[in-house]
RNA sequence: GGCGGUGUAGCCAAGAGGUUAAGGCAGGGGUCUGCAAAACCCCGAUACGGCGGUUCGAAUCCGCCCGCCGCCUCCA
């Protein structure tokens, strides 16, 4: 299995260096609803740890939630509720969400104010290397004393200086990064040997992979747009606090999803909200946009492209609805190849779109074979358990009340009693009327089946 | 400006030196059907942004050019 790694800018043969892999994925800062970007890179993520355990690793996952920020505290003050009330609204909803998209809870989800122990432990330890320093009740980290600064995002700090934008006099260097923020009057803080504060954003993720996972981790995950400063910055404090190299062995990042050519964020208001999507889109149809294209490219929302996915979400699943016939004799479709290609696409740095394809062919064969009346039990059981890893349920997205059924089930046998009797017009009658109540008739050979498409 | 990425059929999107350039959606033709729907079969890029080069052979490697995007400030 080959994975690509932003630090060496290459595929490499994924080993995991104990017998359970270690797996931290950036999570969001819960200050504002959770957008189908978020979606992207959280249901990426699910992927590859679904299909590490589909090949038989454990895997152990965290994911923090950004609780304490500028931005939490501004927005907690515009709506004048307290700033840790707003984050836990947003993280619950954000909970809401991932389930609703089939994303598979991670181990634990810390939170930073409740790691400010380790947070202030690390700082302490920084401090005391002389990698760090303190100004005016905050502290910063020496970027020129961790000679690796800029490796992960192929940068230097020769280039970066004159860009650097926002000097602060506080800084002995304008690049150095806030390990502790001194609070505001007003702001929430935490005590320290330093003066009342909080974390600073980057210390957070260090803190908890290195209390949760260890000094040295598997998989590091996040979006593109994190590997600098965010990234660069986790690097630069863990490896100096803990002198252990490398502080993560794989470094993976998610494309970006883009709306209107540009990168879908928050900050700029150009999203569209998961519940939004949701609430037109099955999550089987969302996973299968987000991951008919490779993980590490952008990736543009559109309306059409999510109905194009609906449709083939559709198609994956009714191949799931022929009844198998019980005929001993009958030819067998033997999906092991089907699975052994989709395999060899996922061990390939998780190429998702061919094993989408696979998946498709695979489905194609069952619909072929069930019409030849072959045993295609196997085959769909196969197809069930490939798309499982994909995430994908396979359910149709509503099924009727106990109760509308058994009216929708006298409506379906009244019109083919009325078809026997060649009622036509009856017939179109009751057929039309239940299409507008979002139930659709297929008349087969093995009878007349419906399907509920309401979402 | 620096770094990274990207440009493949109407749309989305794999493929990264060599038999017929995956797959999905849309479209056309057909089978089935009372008609539909679903499903199945057949059809569609002599062509991979442009121009050169390397090679027996390039969408795939190299150079230049053009377009688009991301990061360099908070962001998944």
């Amino acid at each position: 299995m080959k994975v690509f790694n932003t630090l060496t800018g290459q595929k490499e043969d994924f080993h995991p260096r104990n017998r359970v892999v270690t797996m931290y994925v950036c999570g969001i800062t819960a200050y504002d609803e959770s957008h189908i970007g978020h979606a992207m890179t959280y249901i990426i993520f699910d992927v590859i740890k679904r299909y590490l355990g589909f090949k038989g690793h454990e895997v152990r996952h965290i994911q923090n939630f950004t609780d304490i920020d500028d931005k939490i505290i501004e927005r907690a003050n515009q709506l004048g509720v307290a700033p840790a009330e707003l984050a836990r609204e947003y993280s619950d909803q954000y909970f809401a969400n991932m389930d609703a998209l089939n994303v598979a809870r991670a181990d634990i989800y810390p939170r930073a104010t409740e790691e400010i122990p380790k947070v202030i432990e690390i700082i302490q330890g920084l401090l005391a290397k002389g990698y760090a320093y303190e100004s005016e009740g905050s502290v910063y980290f020496r970027v020129r004393n961790f000679p690796d600064y800029g490796r992960l995002s192929r940068r230097n700090l020769s280039e970066m200086i004159p860009k650097a934008s926002t000097y602060e006099e506080k800084k002995e260097y304008p690049l150095d990064f806030a390990l502790w923020k001194a609070s505001k009057p007003g702001e929430p803080f935490w005590e320290s040997s330093w003066g009342k504060g909080r974390p600073g954003w980057h210390i957070e993720c260090s803190a908890m992979a290195l209390k949760y996972l260890g000094d040295t981790i598997d998989i590091h995950g996040g979006g593109q747009d994190l590997v600098f400063p965010h990234h660069e910055n986790e690097i630069a404090q863990s490896e100096s606090f803990t002198r252990e190299t490398p502080f993560v062995r794989y470094w993976l990042h998610s494309g970006l999803m883009q709306q209107d050519k540009q990168k879908m964020s928050k900050s700029t208001g150009n999203l569209v909200s998961i519940k939004d999507a949701l609430g037109r889109f099955s999550s089987d149809a969302i996973r299968l946009f987000i991951l008919s294209s490779h993980y590490r490219n952008p990736l543009t929302y559109s309306e059409e492209a999510l109905e194009a996915n609906e449709r083939g979400a559709e198609r994956l699943r009714s191949a799931l609805t022929h009844r198998a016939k019980a005929d001993e004799k009958a030819a067998m479709l033997n999906p092991e190849p089907f699975e052994h290609r989709f395999i060899e696409a996922m061990d390939d740095d998780f190429n998702t779109p061919q094993a989408i394809a696979v998946l498709f062919e695979l489905t194609r064969e069952i619909n072929r074979s069930a019409e030849d009346c072959a045993n295609i039990t196997e085959a769909q059981l196969t197809l069930l358990k490939l798309g499982g890893i994909l995430g994908l349920t396979l359910k149709e997205k509503a099924q009727p009340t106990p109760d509308a059924e058994t009216f929708i089930n006298l409506l379906a046998s009244t019109r083919d009693d009325l078809r026997q009797n060649q009622q036509w017009q009856l017939a179109d009658k009751i057929r039309s009327g239940l299409a507008d109540l979002g139930v659709t008739l297929e008349d087969t050979h093995q009878g007349t089946r419906w399907k509920y498409n309401k979402i």
